[in-house]
RNA sequence: GGGCGAAUGGCGGAACUGGUAGACGCGUUGGACUCAAAAUCCAAUAGUAGCAAUACUGUGAGAGUUCGAUUCUCUCUUUGCCCA
């Protein structure tokens, strides 16, 4: 028997997909469309094992869709604007642009191995410039609609990368790629105004059923509303200020008030800049770091003013205004009041500064003279101390209360606060897309004259600057219109705002008179499933819903407002990690598994330390490159590996041991298909076999159930379960009339996972042509044979099989008969019987034997 | 500190709306084939007792609802992720 031949298999078929372009979508309003789009890559020079995982998931379920006749989308890109190929290009003095290309070439060819059933004539990449001048176009339109502004603004300056980070690409005070302590640093910027959209975009969220609950919380977390009040404080002192106004979520607790604390950064400080004293103060500031985590954690450190503020509920109570290294500028108006009983940062500041702390909220089941000791106290209870507030449930109600005497007083005004801040997109690099702005000589900013654009990046240019390369560029950066001097807006934008409408452009990736073409969003949006990891949860998911509404915002293109349905967000691939003696890294490829012990290639004496399953990454060596294993096993036996041993949702291990038994069971397959050949050669007429439709039938009940509900590991247990049955099946059967019917049937059930081995199968049994997903036979599910699980006081202890609908009282009677049951039944009464129609039979007795 | 999730054999994991716990795979053990090994095939594989039929225990711990709980409720433990 000859072995199965992946390599000629593979080559065959997607040769064959191609030349027949059998993956390639057009508009079509008779069919039904499906949009499956999983998160493009960023070229960055091979594939990884996620990308692998995240494809093949994609890739199940379009030709699933595709089986079940809707007209499927399947696109494929590139995400190929950002810091990586200039930083390559900057090293190896090559150009980001051919470096980009190559890479997108390379990853290109490694994804077609796959098998993958992509529209390639779809395919775009973000750092063409047919892609970026339609963005650039929409830039203006929002700046039109004012969705757009610049505005000085402190930025999280990455001194390494020589960037603006934006908030989010902040982790522990230092920038997310670098690593490096981020520095405040004031600069103009563009910002799109995402923060109006910010109730829009929470109420949205209701919309999308089908997304996971974690990411709609996390998305709602983001964006962070929160109710309060906007209190007007009086202040006096030998500074010209009357007022300083704070936002509150905590009103109820202003009878605590014990200080008023503002930002380094609020408007009063400009008192102070000649203060030795304060610049002092606000350096040691800037050290704790601007997070929110850093400010919880680190000490909270004033500077004393020489104001008082008073206590707008008791205007006898005068209290210090401190600057604080724990009040932000951008919360709120960068000012709030104090309440060290009930908040614990005020807590430690009011200890170090020796402030009053006034209980004001007692928990539930505490007596009136509840004082507040150790810690502060900020959870649910009673106002106490607190004049007209005394007695109020906190915080619902207290609240509530304390804000409608504010108002009535004139003293506040109810406010929605947003923690969701406006998205600043300048970024001081050159891979990224030119903003098509102009500045005139007085600085003012204008929108490049349609006529001019796109704004082409310049080529050829010099990396090894420091600071922004398009900056340095004078004869790209200086231009003259009719006789007029300008000069070109130098920063980029952010590369998330290239992926925040990719998916529109897929609908018409060949449009050359605009972003995209109406009647074919109208037709493919929203995307059916979007697909990919869970690490872009919050920004590119929110942005990308925002960007929607941006560009519908006055122009009503669009009747749906969310771009993705359906999302699913696919676990990460693991591999152990290994360390040698002297605690370097090795690659699974360096080390050696002999007995149960791990041993290095290159000296089999030195054991090797085997740590932890971790997400594969370079750093830790512990990846396994796709390219080699699908020479190596082929793509079909990789797309079921990668399948197999864990829910898509979870992380997989990835194991060389399971890549070999997928790789053996498609060579297991064969041998079977090849006798299933055989035997449907030799088909016969007259004999015609229940249990195998009974069989197929529920094969496809189950695996088209797996499908819709992504338990695609289970599919690959229900593919082995399939393959044990027929070996036994053809063991003893020989030649039957529906043979052929149900194992087409059963390939096709196959072929979305591996669809080369199906597609060879299925053209060898003469079935090349319009297969289609096999229906269901309802009636076929239910056999008339029905195993009935019998208990005895809810303890299984036989399984009958019956007929199907038999009644009560006849299998009670069986029941009695048995003789695995009888014996539990003498010398007892039944006490009572549960009988569950087709399914079991509890009897209850009267006392335990 | 807050929010969300998870916990099932040696391992990854199955189990439809509360109704046969452990599907399927890996690993392990035994056997066949072989001079031998690999590959392949066959068998066993939750634990305890037993030659066996079988019985008892068992889904992180403890309670509760129910004829019946891996599944629902409460408390706790451990753990992961996100936010602080």
């Amino acid at each position: 028997m000859e072995r199965y031949n992946f390599k000629e298999v593979e080559d065959k078929w997607q040769n064959f997909w191609q030349k027949e372009n059998k993956y390639q979508t057009k508009l079509d309003k008779n069919k039904k469309k499906f949009y499956c789009l999983e998160m493009f890559p960023y070229p960055s020079g091979k594939i990884h094992m996620g990308h692998v995982r995240n494809y093949t998931i994609g890739d199940v379920l379009s030709r699933y869709k595709n089986l079940q006749g809707f007209n499927v989308l399947h696109p494929m890109g590139w995400d190929a604007f950002g810091m990586p190929a200039e930083n390559a290009a900057r090293e190896n003095k090559l150009d980001p642009k051919n470096w980009t290309n190559k890479n997108i070439d390379t990853m290109k060819s490694q994804l077609k191995k796959l098998g993958l059933s992509i529209d390639w004539d779809r395919e775009i990449s973000t750092c063409s410039e047919e892609y970026y001048k339609h963005q650039q176009i929409f830039f203006l339109e929002l700046l039109e609609k004012k969705l757009v502004y610049r505005k000085e603004n402190y930025v999280n300056w990455d001194p390494i990368d020589e960037t603006v980070l934006a908030n989010e690409q902040v982790i522990d005070g230092r920038g997310w790629r670098s690593g490096a302590l981020v520095e405040r640093k004031k600069l103009n910027q563009w910002f799109f105004n995402i923060s109006k959209f910010s109730q829009d975009l929470l109420d949205g969220l209701k919309e999308l059923d089908s997304w996971p609950n974690k990411v709609k919380i996390m998305q709602k977390n983001w964006i962070g509303k929160s109710f309060g009040c906007e209190i007007d404080f009086k202040v006096e002192g030998n500074l010209p200020v009357k007022n300083i106004k704070c936002f509150t979520t905590r009103p109820d607790t202003l009878f605590g008030f014990s200080f008023l604390a503002l930002s380094v950064d609020h408007e009063i400080s400009k008192y102070y800049e000649n203060d030795n004293e304060f610049n002092k103060f606000k350096e040691e500031c800037s050290k704790t770091g601007t997070t929110e985590e850093a400010i919880a954690v680190g000490e909270k450190i004033g500077f004393k003013t020489n104001l008082v503020a008073i206590n707008p509920l008791n205007p006898n109570q005068k209290v210090p205004v401190y600057f604080a290294n724990f009040v932000l500028m951008d919360y709120g108006f960068g000012a709030v009041f104090g309440c060290p009983a009930h908040d614990q940062r005020d807590f430690d500041f009011a200890k170090k500064y020796n402030l009053e702390i006034k209980t004001v909220v007692k928990p539930p089941n505490e007596k009136d003279s509840f004082v507040v000791k150790d810690e502060a106290y900020s959870g649910p209870g009673l106002i106490i101390n607190s004049n007209f507030l005394n007695g109020y449930k906190v915080p619902e109600k207290s609240v509530l209360k304390a804000i409608e005497v504010l108002e009535e007083k004139n003293l506040g005004n109810k406010k929605i606060n947003y923690r969701l801040k406006d998205w600043g997109v300048s970024r001081q690099r050159y891979w990224g897309c030119p903003i098509p702005v102009i500045y005139d000589e007085n600085g003012k900013p204008h929108p490049v004259p349609k006529s001019m654009l796109p704004v082409r990046l310049p080529e050829n240019i010099d990396l090894n600057v420091k600071g922004n390369p398009l900056d340095k560029q004078k004869d790209w950066k200086e231009i003259e219109i009719d006789g007029k001097k300008f000069i070109r807006e130098t920063d980029t934008l952010d590369t998330f705002v290239c992926s925040s409408w990719y998916y529109l452009r897929f609908c018409s990736p060949k449009e050359t008179n605009y972003g995209f073409n109406k009647e074919e969003i109208d037709y493919w949006m929203p995307v059916d499933q979007y697909i990919g990891g869970v690490e872009h949860a919050i920004l590119h998911l929110l942005y990308s819903r925002f960007f929607m509404r941006a560009i519908d915002y006055k122009n009503d293109n669009f009747n749906i407002k969310e771009p993705f349905q359906s999302l699913f967000t696919q676990g990460m691939v693991c591999h152990e990690t290994y360390k040698d003696k002297h605690n370097n890294w090795l690659s699974p490829g360096e080390v050696e598994k002999i007995g149960n012990k791990f041993v290095k290639k290159s000296n089999p004496k030195e054991i090797i330390k085997v740590g932890p399953s971790e997400s594969m990454s370079k750093s830790k060596k512990n990846v396994i490159d796709p390219e080699f294993i699908i020479k190596n096993y082929g793509a079909d036996s990789v797309r079921l590996f990668i399948l197999s041993d864990s829910p898509p949702e979870k992380d997989v291990q990835w194991s060389e041991q399971g890549m070999v038994s997928s790789y053996k069971f498609v060579q297991k397959l064969w041998l079977l298909h090849n006798e299933m050949k055989n035997k449907i050669s030799k088909e016969r007429e007259d004999i015609f076999n229940d249990q195998l439709e009974q069989f197929t039938n529920e094969l496809v009940f189950k695996i088209t159930n797996n499908l819709e509900k992504f338990n695609y590991n289970v599919i690959v247990a229900n593919m082995y379960e399939t393959y044990n049955f027929l070996v036994n099946f053809l063991k003893k059967n020989k030649n039957l009339k529906n043979l052929k019917a149900n194992y087409n049937k059963i390939l096709i059930c196959f072929s979305p996972i591996i669809p080369h081995f199906t597609n060879e199968c299925l053209s060898e049994i003469g079935y090349q042509e319009n297969i289609n997903w096999p229906k269901v036979d309802k009636d076929l599910l239910e056999t008339n044979e029905i195993n009935y699980v019998i208990q005895i006081n809810g303890k299984k202890r036989v399984i009958l099989k019956m007929n199907k609908d038999i009644t009560e009282k006849n299998l009670l009677e069986s029941v009695k008969n048995n003789k695995s049951v009888e014996k539990f039944l003498i010398n007892t009464k039944i006490k009572k019987v549960i009988f569950v129609k087709n399914k079991l039979m509890n009897i209850l007795l009267e006392n335990e034997i």
